[in-house]
DNA sequence: TTGCTCCTCACGTCACGTGAGGTGGC
DNA sequence: TTGCTCCTCACGTCACGTGAGGTGGC
């Protein structure tokens, strides 16, 4: 497996070796000792490929570089889900306030129910005021 | 000023000038041609000292990763915007429903204010039906 | 003159990748 | 046996830092 894995990554077996000595990849073990190569860790092998052969890193630069990326995707999708809440919150609020004001009128009317992440129950609103009469 | 911030950054002088060469700071000029550095630019020598002595990283490390601090940095920022204009948002929203509600006159009385997680609480309705009297 | 600056060239060191050498199981 | 795997050791190369050498202005 480590022959078609370099071959996969473009590199020497040994160098798929003295990778994982260093910590930069974690092949699985057959019970034999044999490594085994997931699909993960070629495309990681193809990345460490790209950062020494083209930009010139050396291996303490791709580790640094490899744990900022992972970093720097977790900001991503955190800043992804604040949009997101960002978004929600702003369109339920405005339904809230729509509501409320409708409710100025003659009449108070039921409304929508919110959607399943865990929001407090829709309210069911009596149809006339009681000085309506 | 070379062997002021060569000494500062605990660099050989020589070192500042291949830094410069390959981009990695850019130090003022005097109108005869000596280096002038600024405090940042020390900052910045510090840095790179700091990544290639104890980190190992070669200077193609130095640039990937600064240029990936950098954008870090950005998206922290960008990140914390969000997040000021998210809670500047609720609470202008929890304000105009408060408002929009007062204006509805006594019976209609809010309870509790919205949560940290943007969800609307419910609301309390008067208890008389126009047909329980 | 001394002590700084500017520059270029050359050497020493170290990290890294590759190859060789020797082993063992299908 | 062939062709793979496992491992360790050693060499070649290259990047980098340092020093030397020679210049010029306060």
């Amino acid at each position: 497996m480590i022959s078609v894995a370099a071959e996969l990554a473009g590199m020497h077996p040994q160098t798929l070796r003295i990778y994982e000595q260093r910590g930069l990849i974690e092949p699985q073990r057959s019970p034999k000792g044999t490594r085994l190569y997931s699909q993960d860790v070629v495309e990681r092998l193809r990345r460490i490929q790209e950062m020494t052969a083209e930009q010139g890193l050396n291996l303490a630069g791709v580790e640094t570089v490899l744990q900022l990326e992972q970093r720097l995707e977790e900001m991503r999708s955190e800043l992804a889900a604040m949009q997101r809440r960002a978004a929600e919150m702003e369109q339920r609020m405005a339904e809230e306030v729509e509501r409320v004001r409708r409710s100025l009128g003659a009449e108070l009317v039921p409304y929508g129910a919110y959607d399943a992440k865990g929001i407090a129950a829709p309210v069911k609103i009596p149809v006339e005021r009681a000085d309506a009469g």
